[in-house]
DNA sequence: CGAGTCGTTGAGTCTCGTCAATAAGCGTGG
DNA sequence: CCACGCTTATTGACGAGACTCAACGACTCG
């Protein structure tokens, strides 16, 4: 497997670094990223505190971003998939924010931040790719908040799972069936609630007909009904906002 | 009041875009900041759905970020103080992907986004402060998930103050007293509680001797308890996370 | 002065967290 | 190959905590 197919792969997701480079700046990228690995479940590429080294571009596999609490638990911030850029939170203070680990077998990209950041000084279509992947982090985390802000443990979960369809969808993957990469456990830290109630809401969500659910293996049997429940968010209304409330 | 002072503001917090640039640099960016202005409690800088004109530096006065759930009902998702930049998140796709409003009288600098990414491009010390503000709205993704996850009100409302109390030492005010700008409701939207809750925690804080409360005006009496209940994030423990679970 | 908003407080209900028991899956090693 | 321990998932019983509904006072703004 060459180079190239690091790009090819992120093809598959909205942004590619360097798919709108011209080839010859095109190649200076590939020139710079380490050669590609395969990191087995259950490894970290980072931890926090460490300082920066790498960005790293997740190819396909699927990973978590972790920090631990005062009391010593885990807490997620992010699960990850194919495309997804980490450690972009280690840019501003020059040490990795958080601990990053993967969930199943994953290919990444290794991205030496100091060569590329020079690179990406000579190259503006790179740098604005960096910008508009940053910028796309930022903006996701209003869906993140719903996850978790709502209090209805099956809204949660639902909006979890639809949000989990659309990453799989956004890789070529059924949108309908699909194996959960994390356990319980790990979807309960995530969502805030305990255990116990994401796997009752999952007997819950079975027991309605909306999903057909065995272990970490999902169907989506009622998709309509998913999308409902998880409640998704819409553009503004102007009778919420009036136009002539807004001072330009 | 001149064009530097807007940089002289932000420098009261940790980063100023522009801080670090040679003073004929320097000035080229004041060139295309369009002149700071004073906008009233309420207003709105931008909605979610326009294409991105400017960003904003807010160099005093406190806003927030939201968005209107499919149910007619405001999400907050940040609440933003001085020194911070908004309208990152419309970076990626060209459009606002939230709404910005002002909670009490604020100030910012309008940077219309065209004219200064290309300087941004000419200027890679600009572009890296750029780069670094970015970086740093996605590390901080962390503490406000423990908002909101966290099941327990008190602890989210502690978390909630402390931050709060600790945007106000980085802006030069008193940690321990202070105006929340914000009321009761968005406080709960925020924290994804019943409003009813928060004003009980209120009540329950200051009933234990740790705040003395009047309406919005906030005493803290106990800062140690405040911070303790609040359990704040520690870096990594080598014995949750050993040293060769990383692979480099 | 009245309408509306905001904050507080009480009573009742219900969701979700905790504790506990059980079963299933997995890897290890005898 | 199976026994064993460990982890993971499910389910039940119970109780604490938060939400809902409601009433009330304080304050602001026309």
């Amino acid at each position: 497997m060459n180079r190239t197919d690091c790009c090819l792969d992120c093809l598959t997701k909205k942004t590619c670094l360097w798919s709108d480079l011209r080839p010859v700046d095109h190649q200076r990228v590939l020139n710079i990223i380490k050669q590609h690995s395969t990191v087995r479940r259950n490894r970290g590429l980072f931890r926090a505190g460490e300082s920066l080294r790498s960005l790293y571009i997740l190819r396909s596999g699927s990973a978590k971003s972790w920090n631990v609490s005062e009391e010593g638990e885990e807490r997620i911030i992010r699960f990850h998939f194919p495309g997804d850029v980490l450690g972009l939170g280690a840019i501003s203070s020059g040490f990795y924010d958080c601990n990053l680990s993967t969930l199943d077998t994953c290919s990444v990209c290794e991205l030496p931040f100091k060569p590329f950041q020079r690179l990406a000084e000579e190259l503006p279509d790179l740098n604005y790719q960096l910008l508009k992947l940053m910028s796309r982090e930022i903006a996701q985390e209003e869906q993140r908040i719903f996850l978790r802000a709502n209090r209805s443990a099956p809204v949660r979960l639902a909006s979890f799972l639809n949000c989990l369809s659309r990453s799989f969808g956004e890789c070529g993957y059924s949108t309908r069936e699909f194996n959960l990469t994390m356990g319980r456990r790990e979807i309960a830290n995530y969502l805030g609630l305990a255990l116990e109630t994401v796997s009752r809401t999952f007997s819950q969500f079975q027991d309605e007909g909306m999903l057909q659910v065995e272990g970490r293996r999902i169907c989506v049997t009622n998709q309509a009904r998913l999308a409902q429940l998880s409640g998704k968010y819409m553009g503004l209304d102007e009778s919420v906002c009036p136009s002539r409330w807004v001072c330009h």
